[in-house]
DNA sequence: GTGAAAGCGCTAACAG
DNA sequence: CTGTTAGCGCTTTCAC
């Protein structure tokens, strides 16, 4: 079916050696004969077959790239940062998503490691403690997290322990006072704990009562009953929410215009991840803000160091690379007039933040 | 470093080709045999390499994938679709980008080739006339597109000419009689010109004059001052807005409402796509929708059939696959009062749409 | 039930 | 400058 380089060998006249020279070490080779084979190869529409090479010991320039799921533009924002240098530099990447499942994680490395990739960018649930990333770790397959919170492993994030705390206190500066945490049903990785914690201590250090995250089914087409009750109603319901992400974010708000609250008006939102889509909606959506694409970039160039570091035996990098964070002000965001909480003063000039 | 097969017969005691046996026929070895391999596999952490089978000629269960961007989820939603797909079945996929270059579809496809791929499925931005397509029928490697429009090549899509069509009449409908089309600056799609002309059909069958398409720069950040003066003034300033896809209409909205105007009461908007995204939009938005991770899963049944069928020697299929599309209609269209064509009867109940 | 050996497409020593 | 040959990891006859 498709030709090798025995048919262009013979094609040509020539030996395989030959063929293989022309392609590969041109100028050690006659122009004449050159020629020839060159005419040959496109004649029969030949192309050397990476098998053969790779089968040599030679590197195959595969990267393998996990994420949990394409539904979430902040994965598909960290892809193009990485399909970006991979093309440039050369490399083919091997994309396959998890759905935020262990089993179908477990797959995928596997997977990709009978491909033999020289290394693999992924996003994980719970870093620290996946059975899997030790596996690699013992066997010296050369990998980099993407968004995962962890300094055991080589990484690329933002602190989002940091970044969740500046966030709510630029809440809390706008005058709210019960702001709740929501958060997707997989709330159990690493990073949204630390949101968590941000959050938790930007609370205590206003001396309000954190409150452990909501969880909120993502994929529902409406709020949960339930938990449209706990935002809308009684004397407590919150001025503010902090969203774990920016997709949840959106669901959230729909949700509750659903349920006739305006926005900002009836409850100020602000969401994780900055995602581009954010700043189209109205009102555009403020957001504790990754530089998502710059993190695909990031690992892409902290795998491909380790990976050459590797091949060429040079040292070896620190682990956890923390890129900065950002605050986008959007209008989800509404200085509160504190009309159950009369006496607090309003805060809306711009704040010094403090970690 | 990593393992081979020989590693595993020497640790086993075994030759290799009883290794072989133990992992691609277990039931032709020895128990205590099958079992003592077994051990030195786990024991050496040996996976098979795929290079040295599909080196004797079997199946690389490789699908290559081309997509113009993944800043469009557009894109996105299929690739959910086809990865689905392809996990469940056991194929892997390579992905690769084109950012709508010319020259970059060459090397995706090319480089997707000397992997072997057993298929391809790809959109391009003008299929009919496009000589790569037309080099992978010749070479007979088979592909199936995704959302281009054409009926001479195998492809999966929505009829997008009838679609826009309904879409505009739905415009209509409601009382707009100044429509423009806005096109993103790489207009000259297949899919943008069957678009352009339902648009077309529309206002014509309607009695209104069709204006070319609007060409707007997707990336800048806002809209260009001669778009936004022929958008917002004059006497003969539009009512509405058809984008001819969704992220467009999501980046022009935000230009209208930084020049203030209010969405839909100054500019009705309907975009195409039907993103997921859409919805959670405020207003949502109205658009001429199409079964994006359906397509995906589509083409990627069409192309398993064919690759199927090539391996197996079955029979043909038809050449272009049209899946249904629908309208969403969103909030972002306004029945209008007509202030303007005051005589206009306005319109409001639902209508039956005809091609 | 097991082993020896050939061969898949290619590269790299080594000969000529 | 070109050809011969071995060998990469694996599967698959064919013997034993």
């Amino acid at each position: 079916m498709t030709p090798t380089i025995k048919d262009v060998a013979a094609h040509a006249g020539f030996s395989i050696a030959t063929v293989s020279r022309a392609i590969n070490a041109p100028h050690t080779v006659n122009p004449i004969t050159l020629d020839k084979v060159r005419q040959s190869i496109d004649a029969l529409n030949f192309r050397p077959s990476p098998l053969g090479r790779q089968l040599r010991g030679e590197r195959t320039r595969l990267i393998g790239v996990i994420v949990p799921t394409l539904a979430n533009p902040v994965f598909a924002e960290c892809l193009q940062g990485i399909d970006e240098l991979a093309a440039a530099q050369g490399y083919r990447l091997m994309l396959m998503t998890t759905q935020y499942d262990a089993e179908r994680e477990r797959r995928a490395i596997e997977t990709l490691r009978e491909h033999r990739v020289e290394g693999l960018i992924l996003t994980v649930a719970d870093a620290d403690t996946h059975p899997l990333l030790d596996e690699l770790d013992r066997d010296g397959l050369l990998y980099v997290l993407m968004h995962n919170d962890t300094v055991r492993r080589p990484s690329v994030s933002v602190d989002n322990r940091l970044a969740a705390y500046e966030g709510v206190r630029m809440l809390i500066a706008h005058g709210h006072r019960r702001i709740l945490m929501l958060a997707g049903t997989l709330a159990a990785s690493d990073r949204a704990r630390q949101r968590h914690l941000g959050y938790t201590q930007a609370m205590q250090q206003a001396g309000l009562a954190p409150a452990p995250a909501l969880e909120v089914d993502f994929n529902a087409d409406e709020l949960a009953p339930s938990v449209l009750a706990h935002l809308t109603s009684g004397p407590n319901r919150p001025s503010a929410l902090f969203c774990s992400n920016d997709l949840l974010a959106m669901v959230v708000m729909r949700g509750l215009r659903r349920a006739r609250l305006q926005i900002p008006r009836d409850m100020s939102i602000l969401g994780f991840d900055g995602l581009a889509m954010g700043e189209l909606l109205s009102p555009p959506l403020a957001s504790v803000c990754a530089p998502n694409r710059e993190i695909g970039c990031a690992a892409w160039r902290r795998l491909l160091t380790r990976v050459t570091a590797n091949y060429e035996g040079l040292g070896e990098t620190p682990l956890a690379l923390t890129l900065p964070h950002s605050l986008r002000e959007g209008a989800t965001i509404a200085a509160i007039s504190n009309r159950s909480d009369a006496g607090t003063t309003r805060v809306s000039q711009r704040l010094h933040l403090q970690p």
